[in-house]
DNA sequence: CTGAAAGCGCTTACAG
DNA sequence: CTGAAAGCGCTTACAG
């Protein structure tokens, strides 16, 4: 494993000075170096398989072209890797990198985490939530470019890109609505868990179903509430499903609640969605299509908050390089705090007419 | 944001030279700097809130305590977040940090995401496949410290880090073989799939299966193929319940196959455990725990993979910086291209004694 | 149009 | 025991 080539090495090879071979390779080349110079710089550079040490040019430029993201808990969701995809595939578009923490909820980690990226010098911060919360943004966020994912900043400091869980809820009921279903309970788990005490998808979810299903006359029946996996789901399923008044459908909280509703559907013989209908939420990977049957729900645009979040920090970057001439720009609005991503409704196999009785 | 404090600062305020400040901070004053200047120095860095740049140590120390890690596919399964925090966690332990990167299976975006992390001087390279297969370790991973995660090298070049599977299955197949029974078939999909034409751990988990059966005296029936999802698993469940020699236990590829089962039972009247036994594989976190009944199942080590994968990288780095005596050490024997990692029975509520019929 | 010099922020021999 | 100098590999004014 011999010595990487460096400028010189090309420099000599093409028989120039190091700063030349500098601006050819840097695109400045043409009106600055004679055109067979700069084809005898490229030619050398292409020979030795030169490309310029990253480290020496981000000492130099004072940028690394890195964002830092620092995560709650990568891998507590299915969802956690495709945010970290829309980032990085973002990041590979624009020549960046990330380099990506995690801090299983620790503060002191946390900390920890913001420390070294920081005297990594980063360029700019992500900070991105396994599920949809809020977030103190701690100063280093305040004075770095930065962006939230999944989540909104407490101290309103912080641009959160985030889902627009009631748009979408809403279109999940419509679903229903337009099945001619009115009898419709929901299924659900509590605003808090152990990881979170404030689940901002809750309320919000809540009121785009109870949104639409008043707008249709539907009337609003109290939610049933388990909790948000698999078997508090089926619970809640088995007994409002034997209840006198049973639903002819069930408004899940989630793919996981919606996928124990069908499992206690069936333990009750009852057939999805012929004698009842079943919606989900998330568009849960390990749910949601592989279910028997397929589950409509509505996705969460994970990739895309990742990419936003991306985009965003990438736009700072930009204002803070050429700040527009009145000192005006893209900066942030006071009042916009949180940008609400589409979460689209996906139609499968669950939701049909109700039976007439 | 006024600038960082260089050493330069907190020279001055210290009243001592850069070196001095270097030196003492490095832990490699003792004997070469005064007590009294020593104090000093820490004193002023923390008034500074000082904290050596490192892109600037990275520069001058040829090396960035950075390890790249290239993945095929970080989303596509539960799993990919668990390898991720456990290289991470482990990276932390040691001061490093990971920049990731993702080829979504693309040949061109693998080559670019190598060729960038080599510009970014990371120290080392890690490869991390979602699901367990053969890769053909590319020329730089081999001139580079560097480790595999879930697949092992084709090339025969590369330490892979693999679940033990054979042993895994066995152990899976004895809890039934324990439990009396003797009826026993296999649900699992095929060696292929849309992305991998090679997954490894088919064959193995059927010797594993194969093996603890025979050993008890237990027949070996052929299995029955459907696919690696909750759907496949359901259908081929449907049809082997409905036999005349129904088996009295289901030894399933994964738990979406066990969930399909379970499913499946449901719609037969069949009751899990008692009626029929059902155990999975992967210990799934949306599948396994969470299905009614709890599933019994085998557990990969994707955190063990991400954090062993890490610490091997970082050995191969030790040996680097101080090549053992003879020049042997930790190197690798010739056999040895792969460490298998152990995977754990964990036994849930889905296996009961087979009914005396 | 081109090359020599300075400097990004560090650490490590090397003189004193 | 301490400070001045060199140098990691680049890029960018600045002289010529």
């Amino acid at each position: 494993m011999h010595r990487r080539p460096t400028a010189k090495d090309v420099a000599e090879i093409a028989g120039v000075s190091r700063s030349a071979v500098s601006m050819v390779l840097n695109g400045r080349g043409a009106g600055n170096i004679a055109a067979d110079k700069q084809t005898a710089v490229r030619a050398a550079a292409e020979q030795l398989g030169y490309t310029p040490d990253s480290v020496a040019r981000s000492l130099r430029l004072q940028r690394t072209r890195t964002v830092g993201v620092v995560t709650d808990a990568i891998a507590t969701s299915p969802f956690g890797g495709r945010l970290l995809e829309g980032a990085i595939a973002a990041a590979e578009r624009h020549g960046y990198v990330l380099v990506v923490m995690d801090t299983h909820f620790d503060a002191a980690r946390e900390e920890g985490a913001y420390r070294t990226l920081v005297d990594r010098r980063v360029d700019a911060l992500l900070y991105a939530a396994m599920s949809y919360s809020r977030y103190r943004s701690p100063e280093v966020l305040q004075r770095t470019p930065s962006a939230l994912a999944n989540c909104v900043d407490s101290a309103g400091a912080v641009l959160g890109f985030v889902p627009d869980e009631v748009a979408g809820a809403s279109a999940a009921a419509q679903v229903l609505v337009d099945a001619g279903h009115r009898e419709v309970v929901l299924l659900a788990g509590d605003r808090q868990n152990e990881t979170y005490d404030d689940l901002l998808a809750v309320p919000r979810r809540e009121a785009g179903y109870r949104r639409a299903l008043e707008a249709a006359g539907v009337r609003w029946q109290e939610p049933v509430r388990g909790g948000w996996e698999v078997r508090p789901g089926y619970e809640a399923a088995l007994a409002v499903l034997q209840r006198d008044d049973r639903p002819t459908a069930l408004l899940c909280g989630n793919d996981r609640v919606a996928a124990g509703a069908v499992l206690a559907a069936c333990h009750l013989g009852l057939r999805v969605p012929q004698d009842v209908s079943i919606v989900g939420y998330d568009d849960d990977e390990n749910f949601a299509a592989p279910m028997v049957p397929p589950l409509t729900t509505v996705r969460l645009p994970f990739r895309e908050m990742g990419e936003r979040a991306f985009e965003h920090v990438l736009a700072l970057l930009a204002d803070h390089d050429a700040p527009s001439p009145a000192g005006v720009g893209r900066g942030l609005e006071q009042s916009e705090v949180a940008v609400a991503l589409e979460c689209p409704l996906v139609e499968r196999g669950s939701v049909a007419p109700p039976l007439t009785r």
